[in-house]
DNA sequence: GCGCTTCGTCGAAGCGCTTCGATGGTTTAG
DNA sequence: CTAAACCATCGAAGCGCTTCGACGAAGCGC
């Protein structure tokens, strides 16, 4: 019965057909478990993201959609599997237990012990984001030197000499979360290779934050135009602090949210110019990386640098003339 | 060994410390599978809900926490089984094939196939939300009626007798989705109870669609002073369209915005007067009454009603004297 | 026509647990 | 002092599948 259904062997077709006949006719359903334990694999995916509480973006929808699409058409079902940061060693169980034949892990950290759990033990996983160390690793992210050259290269074609980044909190980049440290590495390349005068600030996860981070930058450097802003939640400060200052946007000063949805984008006014964050496209192919690892056939070579990209708003213009 | 682990049986106190000795030393680890086929358990309670392609709010993440973590503390795994609407099937199979032992249905309208199906093959799950018929069926809600009571009665009380109230999109209402429903009648009821003028508009969930609807409301009744919102995203359009015609919040007009999170409400300047929804004793709940529902206890009485707290932000004053 | 491979089907052996009945040692009540 | 009651442990029977080996029935070339 069986090989009726996966069709690891060859099988009468009238045979098939009337199994699948008796299985239609009696409602049956394959019991999971014994599944599971026949086969030893489970066919569950787990992703598993530290404390869905922040909210899950846009973005993470567009990537769990994606995601839980390729798996399907894989024979896989893809679960989101809600653990803190804290919990590697049950991140690990899920699977040494059968509960998952692999995982996909996000919010990756250059230096993450989940990740090192997971060695240790031999875990299939892939990461969205990066370790510092790849060796053996699989991985999809997204291209940040790539989308902040293009993030300056936009503003700098714009004629914008003064740019201002604004990016994850301080507290992410000392602990050495992979957007922060490669975003300002690749924000001030690109400013250099442009001759921009770069000025990068960090800012926690509030519109307060984003607020007084940004007033700061307009006392030290008026003559800055231009703002490039990874940071969704402190971006509505950005704006908050241009306005009170009574500077327009675009015309007084452009305003790029880099690795963003444009339904946030959206959400002001003028709606932001947005380079969006491709969830879609990084779900499908995390979800390819771990299925190639899981089944041993060889992981097809398939960029595993994906970028953001621009999606024009109302936000950024030509730099006023001083 | 099972006992050891279980308790179900009783066991010499050294034994089982001899049995946790040997597990430690040898990594041993329950394969979950053979649990779940010997025990008929699966342990798995399914959170389902439909396109997490709209980016999971706050409120979500709160609810997931919760339901997570009082998940665990009975022994069970609460995972996120993202589904499309349409999928009831698929829903319905996954309890039937054993891969989880319940679920928790998100979006719940008042008619909704996916509880038919759930119901007609005696799958034991708890909604977040209400059908309109609710007999042998486990749920847990917003009160919406306390809710909107409690709004209207804020504003009545700062002097506002004029209120227009931003609902979920029209769609919604057409479709019989609960909330949008029970929050018009309960927004009206409070209005007539407290003698104020009350408009109701639905307004699809994008900035745009808020900023027009508000424009309109403001068009034809200009005596309205406060507004107040049950849609996140068109809630920045209604701000929008109070700037645009030079109101300021909350001097000249109000804005409350129910059954959202405070986090939402800080992305605005000033920050917003709220009513947050009540994710955390949602989730807590909801799982609460699956597990009785499953293990066959008693459901001990507790209310399904949840209530929203104001949580005071800056958005709401005194009505202008005219 | 005979041995050869190929195709389709059947039967049976586990996968690693939980659970139940049976066993024997120990305590308590009558 | 004995019967009943209790406690702890052991052994074995599945749970419902997958997978493998074996077997008969065709198909092939010489």
């Amino acid at each position: 019965m069986s090989y009726a259904l996966s069709g690891a062997r060859p099988i009468g077709t009238e045979t098939r057909a009337r199994v699948m006949a008796a299985i239609k006719e009696l409602g049956f359903e394959r019991n999971a478990a014994a599944r599971s334990l026949a086969a030893r694999r489970s066919h569950v995916l787990a992703l598993v993201l530290p404390t869905v509480a922040g909210g899950l973006s846009g973005t993470l929808g567009e990537f769990a959609q994606a995601a839980s699409q390729t798996a399907r058409d894989a024979g896989y079902h893809l679960v989101i599997w809600p653990f803190d940061r804290e919990e590697h060693a049950e991140v690990r169980d899920l699977v040494r237990q059968g509960q998952a034949d692999g995982v996909l892990v996000m919010e990756v950290s250059l230096h993450d012990e989940r990740i090192d759990a997971l060695l240790a033990s031999q875990v299939p996983f892939t990461m969205i984001g990066r370790t510092a160390e790849l060796d053996g690793r699989s991985w999809v992210d997204i291209d940040f030197e790539r989308t902040l050259t293009d993030a300056v290269d936009h503003l700098a074609d714009l004629g914008h000499t003064t740019i201002a980044f604004v990016n994850h909190s301080q507290h992410s980049l000392d602990t050495g979360y992979g957007p922060t440290v490669r975003a300002r590495d690749a924000f001030h390349a690109a400013a250099v290779a442009r001759g921009i005068h770069a000025t990068d600030v960090t800012s926690d996860e509030s519109p307060l934050a984003g607020r007084l981070t940004t007033s700061a930058i307009l006392d030290e450097r008026p003559e800055t135009t231009a703002f490039v802003t990874m940071n969704e939640t402190a971006t509505f400060g950005v704006t908050q602090a241009l306005r009170d200052r009574r500077l327009r946007v675009p015309d007084d000063v452009s305003v790029l949210a880099v690795v963003t949805s444009p339904e946030v984008g959206a959400m002001y006014h003028p709606p932001l110019t947005t380079m969006r964050a491709p969830g879609h496209e990084l779900g499908r192919r995390s979800v390819e990386e771990l299925l190639a690892a899981l089944e041993g056939t060889a992981p097809r070579e398939a960029p595993r640098l994906v970028t953001c990209a621009l999606s024009p708003g109302a936000s950024t213009g030509p730099a006023p003339r001083r």
